[in-house]
DNA sequence: CGGTATCCAGGCAGATACTG
DNA sequence: CAGTATCTGCCTGGATACCG
């Protein structure tokens, strides 16, 4: 039976929800949204901008939400050979193209109802 | 190179993460999005269906997933008042709308480019 | 049938201190 | 400047047993 009404047909509601799942995955924790939104837009960020942006956040979760989007291909990192050390931080292709999607889910937590219970 | 921008213009990077995290919350869990999947296309399903299409899942999860999503106005519940009780969960209008976003989330999920590193 | 109640373990976030 | 290392506490999910 014809049940959800996604734009691939060739979906189970399993195959779907792990698809959705991959890309929750990719975003969870308290840090990503954030520093993709600080990156939306083709901007390079050094490491420290990153840092005075997010006032509340560790070295440690930044340099680890940062690994781990660059392991997933969203975040891309580039390395000046300086002294001092010179480290940015932007998006690939793909990492942008979250945008619309990020876009749609926000559009829709805004256009929640007041829950007349 | 076009830079892709939010539609909505008065979002800061706080907010338009807060509003996504917002969204992300409601669907954590390992099994909201399973849960979903199965009620997209307006379908009413059995607390015992679910129980069936979801067969690694403890009923305390079920209900806690199910309880969670009905709290944000995402799933309602239907009680008929029967012997031997009958409950339905079905998703609201508002629910519904989260199709097409998760779908834009699912596509781009799977236009993934193989990791070149 | 459709739930509650209770207990438990693992993972992840955070603070803090140290380093090339 | 841009990280690493270690310790700790909490929260979430899971197993199990029981109830209207």
């Amino acid at each position: 039976m014809v049940s959800h009404r996604l734009s691939s047909p060739d979906h189970t509601a399993a195959t779907a929800a792990k698809g959705v799942e991959q890309a929750f995955r990719m975003l969870e924790g308290r840090w990503k949204l954030l520093i993709l939104f600080h990156l939306f837009g083709g901007q390079l960020r050094r490491f420290s901008d990153l840092e005075r942006a997010l006032p509340d956040i560790s070295q440690k979760m930044l340099i680890q939400q940062l690994r781990q989007m660059e392991g997933d291909g969203i975040v891309r990192r580039i390395v000046h050979h300086q002294v001092p050390p010179k480290v940015e931080y932007g998006l690939t292709d793909w990492g942008q193209a979250l945008c619309p999607a990020l876009d749609a889910l926000l559009a829709w937590a805004e256009r929640r109802p007041p829950l007349a219970d």
